[in-house]
DNA sequence: ACCCAGGGTCCTA
DNA sequence: TAGGACCATGGG
């Protein structure tokens, strides 16, 4: 079974949810297959009730790119307990999964966010794959793989920019010119704090985006990262909790995330992602601020 | 025209 | 350490 075709059982899983969360991008789908990459190697995926169809890759490979072998479903009862707000959120939308993406993409992708929108950052990131990125095919299908770091090293800030990129241009290039202190192995076998300070000697990556990289690829899941969505989540609903801990003082990145660590612990980054897709669903805190 | 988007850097006090 | 200007850009 070298190139990789079969199932796997997902008890606890929704492909849909989790490939739209925000979390990863460059997923499509045609007809019921997500196409996409996992381990450098072009993949169709789909899932039918408690199985996940897979093409392209190895059964270990698909296994570890979704984490199947996390306990997700004791992960939300511990999330749920005593918070009526996670536990709707938990419920509707049973089956997320945190994933366990490449570093290197994961890390080009959430520089590329930066100050920009979904729907845009999906847009970018398909540019760097298309012009850069080398074409595979699996079932008949193309798949635009993602760049190497080298190639995108190699391309002049002029086109990178043209990608849609805007001021982010420099930071890629510096991330492909760099990949060499990008040691992935090391990054995870570091703890949480030594890896984000790592990632974080990177210009263009800050305290938000290295959370989620440590989160979506480096298995760090008490990371927290604070987007606007999170921010207007935990001042509108948990606002009673943190002024309990932080009395006072005008809330700060770390303040909200030292309260989610000691709240959460290492599901924290669970947490976060519930939090994040129920708050866009619903529209929560656009309305009012506090 | 105005506001927002899975922010970061750099300067100032 | 905290607050602000600035960065670029498409979509509502």
């Amino acid at each position: 079974m070298a190139d990789g075709k079969g199932r796997l059982k997902a008890p606890v899983f929704d492909l849909h949810i989790t490939l739209t969360s925000g979390q990863v991008f460059g997923w499509k789908k045609v007809d019921d297959w997500y196409y996409g990459e996992i381990a450098g190697k072009p993949v169709r995926i789909r899932q039918d009730n408690n199985s996940l169809q897979f093409e392209g890759a190895s059964r270990n490979e698909v296994a570890d790119y979704f984490a199947l072998d996390e306990d997700v479903a004791a992960i939300c009862r511990r999330i749920s307990r005593n918070d009526p707000i996670l536990s709707k959120a938990v419920n509707e939308f049973r089956g997320l999964r945190i994933l366990r993406q490449d570093p290197w993409i994961c890390t080009v992708s959430f520089v590329c966010s930066a100050f920009s929108n979904i729907p845009r950052i999906e847009k970018k990131l398909q540019n760097l794959r298309t012009r850069y990125g080398k074409t595979a095919y699996i079932a008949g299908h193309p798949v635009h793989l993602f760049p190497s770091p080298r190639s995108l090293a190699d391309a002049p800030l002029s086109q990178l920019r043209a990608c849609g990129l805007g001021f982010r241009d420099k930071y890629v290039k510096g991330l492909g010119q760099r990949m060499r202190r990008f040691d992935v192995a090391a990054l995870r076998r570091e703890n949480y704090e030594e890896a984000k300070e790592s990632l974080m000697e990177s210009a263009g990556i800050g305290e938000k985006v290295a959370d989620c990289i440590c989160l979506f690829s480096l298995d760090k899941h008490e990371a927290f990262p604070i987007d606007v969505w999170i921010a207007r989540v935990m001042a509108n609903l948990y606002s009673k909790e943190i002024r309990a801990m932080f009395p006072k003082t005008k809330l700060s990145y770390k303040d909200v995330q030292s309260f989610a660590r000691a709240k959460w612990g290492k599901d924290a980054g669970y947490a976060q992602a519930f939090l994040y897709i129920y708050a866009r669903k619903h529209k929560l805190g656009k309305e009012r601020k506090e």
